[in-house]
DNA sequence: GATAGATAGTTGCATTTGCAACCAAGTCAA
DNA sequence: TTGACTTGGTTGCAAATGCAACTATCTATC
């Protein structure tokens, strides 16, 4: 017998916290869009960076390369992104988001900016840096290696 | 155009420090149980707790009744938990780990302590502190609704 | 005590995921 | 240039999940 006490258990409280924190903002884009969070991400990513490609998102969000596929094919269909080859490597693509995938970017984002804001409005200004400080840590700590699962 | 960033978006971070801090410890209770996260929940909270009702880790974990259910029946075929009827309610059900079940808890809680230690000593005692009790304002706060999605 | 909700738990089905295998293009060395 | 290896991306299949519908029991209230 060990006494070991799960809610204590740091990974299983950072996935409490997000999973709480996140449940609503998940409903506000997969009821007005339809998305996944996948496909948040990416098009997120996208609206905020840029052309990228599929495997720079993979790494910045430290998503498997299946899921940002899948999810890059639903945005192409949904008219959200577009396509084009990349002049420098005839393996990749360069992604965009197409003037309808910026709306939605806008839109989501705007919201996101102000759920946040409410989040943080909760815990002051000084812990929030304080704790995107200590997330930080965490994520750098981790690794760079494969993805999740919720 | 909304310059959201989503790498400064709180549900995010949560989601990336969780799945970073947890990668690796899936690992092991995948590969040395075949379980998966659910199952090792069910089972840190009856190793830890005892006699519980599936409701009762539903409620305390956050978790769908769907996902606990499942979870439930898996164990009890690898004969690491048993049902009895609760004399109270006809309806539900008294889980308990097995001797078996007993031992498997021992030894990941055993395991997960020691992961859990090496993750605070990263961050020192006094910001560990700090970040247990931001993270519990977020669990706290984000009500006691349905569950998760991924 | 009968009838209208609530609640514990399970099941079916569609969707999402994870993993391994795969294809095509790039790299590097001989 | 050819052959071995890596890398960007997709696909197939098995497993996990979410949601709604369902059964069975409990709790009211009349």
């Amino acid at each position: 017998m060990s006494d070991f006490d799960l809610e204590r258990f740091l990974p299983y409280l950072l996935n409490q916290a997000a999973e709480a924190t996140s449940r609503s903002f998940n409903d506000i884009y997969r009821k007005a869009y339809g998305m996944t969070r996948t496909q948040w991400r990416v098009l997120a990513h996208l609206g905020r960076f840029g052309a990228l490609t599929a495997r720079q998102i993979c790494d910045r969000t430290a998503t498997e390369k299946t899921k940002v596929s899948r999810a890059v094919s639903s945005l192409e269909i949904e008219g959200w992104l577009a396509r084009s080859p990349s002049p420098h490597d005839g393996r990749a693509e360069i992604l965009t988001l197409t003037p309808e995938g910026q709306g939605v970017y806008a839109d989501l984002g705007q919201q996101a900016k102000r759920y946040d804001a409410a989040l943080r409005a909760e815990l002051g200004p000084e812990l929030t840096t304080e704790l995107d400080g200590l997330l930080r840590r965490l994520i750098a700590k981790g690794g760079t290696d494969g993805a999740a699962q919720d």
